[in-house]
DNA sequence: CCTTGTTTCATAACAACGTTACGAAACAAG
DNA sequence: CTTGTTTCGTAACGTTGTTATGAAACAAGG
């Protein structure tokens, strides 16, 4: 028989407290300002908990980065019933709702300032949304015949850019953000229409 | 007169070398990875230089960005005479040529890792190419009639999200990126038209 | 009930970073 | 040579991620 010791404090609900309250000081202050520290101590327990459970910084800031990718990915199916603008405008709404997180999620990554890049099949789920719409519409004879994924990454790289430049204020400082996300997306489809 | 005393080592000069330096830095290790320290032992100076000469890191990262954003619209203004499409092909072709400069110009700010937002009339400087190319499309009559500046921005993003994915290496893991972004500027050229 | 043994985790130490404060270095003037 | 002033390299400080240490917590055996 096993030999029980000190009870275990360090567990799978523990995990769960410090992922919500990372994703809330990422919320708050940015990626930037989030410290081990103010983690553990919102969580109320020590900096270890964050390396018994994850392994440290990079680890957890993954793990916030992997669920902020399955809550977009929600989001996107939600949205699947639309077809491709509904799922164009999807996106834009989830990113200023979440605009610290994604901001983290795609750069963070962009720039290397962590070790945070999503897992692969993370990412990828996230995207499927979109790859069965580009199919099926396809399949419709709405879109052009290129290969899926082509098409696909072609058009999540052009929403994204768009509103990766609108969260970084890069650009014209009286740009009309919304004008410009709206035309882009007509642009999007007359550029891929059959 | 002017009382002089011990001469000035922290000129412009050596303010220059402290750009290269960093530049390079970033290029080499990541902008993660670039420590004051290592900036001024690169330039054979202390850190007190950084302070003296731009007020910090934040200031000189900022420099190093305007800086890339000054090379970047060189670049652009090169590839002016092909047109839209070639300027989309020379926006790549940089980006993918001083990949860490990149991400650290549109990363950094995204993800807010560092102060280090470009100047505004700098990133609005770099632009001017594509507005130019633009408003001459759509005197041509080739290019549809929305604001200028809609159409220039919402092109950039286009055109930029696909770059930043590609460096981010997120999306699918066997992507053909060359392809996507190929596909994509087509699309954006038959979405944009008259 | 106390001792022993083992596991678990909070505290404290460590190294590295950006930043600031200090004082030596360097030269003009008297 | 001394004094005065400016300049900048060195060293100190506070904070960060990470690692090491030892106390806390409980089961088993006497």
């Amino acid at each position: 028989m096993r030999l029980m010791a000190r009870p275990v404090v360090h567990t799978d609900s523990l995990r769960q407290e410090l992922l919500v309250v990372t994703a809330d000081l990422v919320d708050r202050d940015g990626p930037a300002r989030v410290t081990l520290r103010d983690v553990a101590a919102a969580a109320r327990t020590s900096t270890t908990a964050v390396y018994s459970l994850f392994g440290g910084k990079s680890q957890l800031l993954t793990a916030v980065v992997d669920d902020g990718f399955r809550s977009f990915r929600d989001s996107q199916l939600a949205a699947s019933p639309g077809g491709l603008q509904s799922l164009g405008v999807a996106y834009r709404d989830w990113a200023l709702q979440h605009t610290s997180l994604y901001r983290l999620m795609f750069g963070g990554a962009l720039a290397g300032y962590v070790d945070c890049q999503p897992s692969p099949e993370v990412a990828a789920d996230a995207m499927e949304p979109l790859l069965d719409a580009v199919a099926s519409a396809q399949a419709a004879g709405n879109l052009l015949e290129a290969p899926t994924e082509v098409v696909a990454v072609a058009i999540w790289g052009q929403v994204h850019g768009l509103v990766s430049l609108e969260l970084a204020q890069v650009g014209p400082p009286d740009a009309d953000w919304a004008a410009a996300y709206g035309a882009a997306l007509d642009a999007v489809a007359r550029g891929w229409a059959a």
